[in-house]
DNA sequence: GCCAAAATATGAAATATTTCATCCTTTTCG
DNA sequence: CGAAAAGGATGAAATATTTCATATTTTGGC
């Protein structure tokens, strides 16, 4: 598997691992690794269901979609390089949200088993772990105070300062959801986002082409974040 | 310190910690342990304080509150016992919300360094007091998920039916939280959570007497959570 | 028991949001 | 390539929600 083999090198799980694990327990994680690629929409982790892996991404976005009763809710997005399933594996094994590629993605496949086998004799390596969970509950609680607090052009002005500062690290971007995507992030409907992003480009505070924005005034988005 | 002996003989988190932890492991969390009593309405751990303790909570009920520009939002309760802090402890020390007493409450105060010396040479421990972190976090994501998906009425349902199942484990109860709060909780104002209140008592799916609450309809009101 | 403050209640007007019907544009796929 | 599907856009009507003004009731402290 020379792709595997390629990445390892420079992974940056590796590096962390290296810091805190053993060789042997190191080499243990390796051998039950497998590198996959998952297509843009691909279910990484799918919810309700009895998982047996983790995943640590290299390439990508995902999405954590909740779905309840054939409804979908996007709870928050995460980039590589990240540690995906660390939720799902503390909730006894079962999944309780989905992680879909937004993008085409690269990962390892870790087995659950020697992962825990890993996490329960090192912890030094647990709390490296569990800061990755702690980031992504901290996003969360960010997406949940915004909705509860702002009406909706204030959750789509934080889901555009999410994307900017958070994924792509720039005030110009793609928009890597379709409207609708967003709508499940904001939690209102689909038109309501689009008539607010093109407000927003009308009164210049972003320009809009598409899926293609740049912010253009973050101190006004901000405001608005604030004050609803 | 007499309250705290008594209580030691016959506390839950002793004994979590008697059948992870050894005898040396346990006196030294012991010795650095206060019994302590919070009235209703006390902080007992402050938002963006620098923290140096958690609290196994004995007795009572509280909120988590993250407090915005003054304005404030409940993001779920929590009942004893349980133990209190550790979300923020995993956040490099820093409280990203509140915990404050709804009713007179009794718990023991843990010393953070002691905590985080069990914590760190024992993963079994450490999976356990994870565990409760895990639980927390669920709960929050249910608030969130009802905020994203339903209108008022859904979301007050879902508080309703979570006091029944979650906090009192009966149909009947007190309502622990005023309309405000309650408000809080479902991200509205206070006149809609009033109204939707005496809707719900007006149509039978609810008595009210003030603070005094009798699910008389859970069927009707599951179906408000899932419908809208 | 009394007072002040907080909590609860009520309704009308203003605002925000969804729903629905319709149309245009872009992407996907045989 | 061309048809179908998906995404995006638009405006009007229906609905949900907040805000504000005001009144009543309950609670806590003295």
């Amino acid at each position: 598997m020379p792709l595997k083999t390629t990445h390892c090198n420079s992974c940056l799980f590796k590096a962390i691992c290296d810091r805190t694990l053993g060789k042997e327990d190191f080499d243990d994680l390796y051998r039950s690794t497998s590198f996959q690629t998952f297509r843009k929409g691909e279910i990484i982790l799918r919810q309700h269901m009895k998982m047996s892996n983790l995943v640590f991404l290299h390439t990508g976005i995902v999405k954590f979609c909740y779905n309840n009763f054939g409804k979908d809710i996007i709870l928050t997005l995460d980039k590589a390089p990240t540690l995906l399933g660390l939720a799902n594996y503390l909730n006894n094994n079962m999944n309780f949200f989905s992680i879909i590629a937004i993008e085409d993605c690269e990962g390892c496949v870790i087995d659950e088993d020697v992962f825990k086998r890993i996490l329960t004799n090192n912890p030094a390596f647990a709390l490296k772990a569990l800061n990755s969970f702690t980031n992504m509950f901290r996003q969360s609680m960010q997406s949940f105070i915004s909705l509860s607090y702002n009406q909706v052009q204030g959750r789509i002005a934080n889901i555009l300062l999410f994307l900017s500062k958070h994924i792509y690290e720039n005030p110009v971007f793609r928009l890597p959801l379709t409207r609708k995507e967003i709508a499940q992030f904001a939690g209102c409907s689909t038109e309501n986002v689009i008539n607010t992003l093109r407000k927003f480009n009308h009164d210049g505070i972003i320009r809009l082409n598409g899926k293609e924005v740049e912010l253009t005034n973050e101190e006004e988005l901000l405001l608005i974040c604030r004050m609803g």
